[in-house]
DNA sequence: CATGCTTACGGATCACGTAACCATG
DNA sequence: CATGGTTACGTGATCCGTAAGCATG
């Protein structure tokens, strides 16, 4: 797991597709399915329905979105604690 | 940042030795010594005082191994959970 | 045939380990 | 000279983008 893998599939889940997920990121199509695969791969979960127009989380994915969600703001209070008080 | 690089400074602190971290983390000193060196390069703080006997938080490193330790803490709950519940 | 996800593949970057170097007690 | 951190360097792994493939409306 790493935390580009976790802004990733965040990223999808409010684009609701990776087409939108990659302009976002600033990358192309391919390296988001990737990422989002390789996850899925480690979790042993799959985490997204891919539906014709776009991607949709299962229940799995909708319960791994809030940890990822956590894990991130964790992350930005860590940075802005340390940018603050320096 | 990467978890990777949170897992070596909590390595470290709890060690507190680059080479007794690296034991822990499976690795040889050099990684050890770079992940922490580009970590604190991005951060832009010191995390440890180099000590000749090895490695001592700084007040900014003390601060950020709490919140490193919540993110992991964070990361290994969201494991679990899909773990769990399958 | 337009939209969107995926696979193949080549090339650049990253990250490791070995080896050598530096500092301190 | 033993212990511990760092730097140099070569190599294998990772990860991107381009291109091509596949499915659905």
């Amino acid at each position: 797991m790493s935390l580009d893998q976790l802004e990733t599939v965040v990223a999808i889940a409010e684009e609701g597709a990776v087409v939108r997920a990659a302009r976002r990121l600033h990358l192309t199509q391919p390296p988001v399915t990737r990422r989002l695969q390789a996850l899925e791969d480690e979790l042993g979960v799959q985490l997204f329905e891919r539906l014709p127009n776009g991607m949709r989380p299962t229940d799995a994915g909708r319960r791994f979105l809030s940890h990822a969600r956590a894990i991130l703001g964790a992350v930005e209070r860590a940075r802005e604690d340390l940018a603050t008080e320096s």
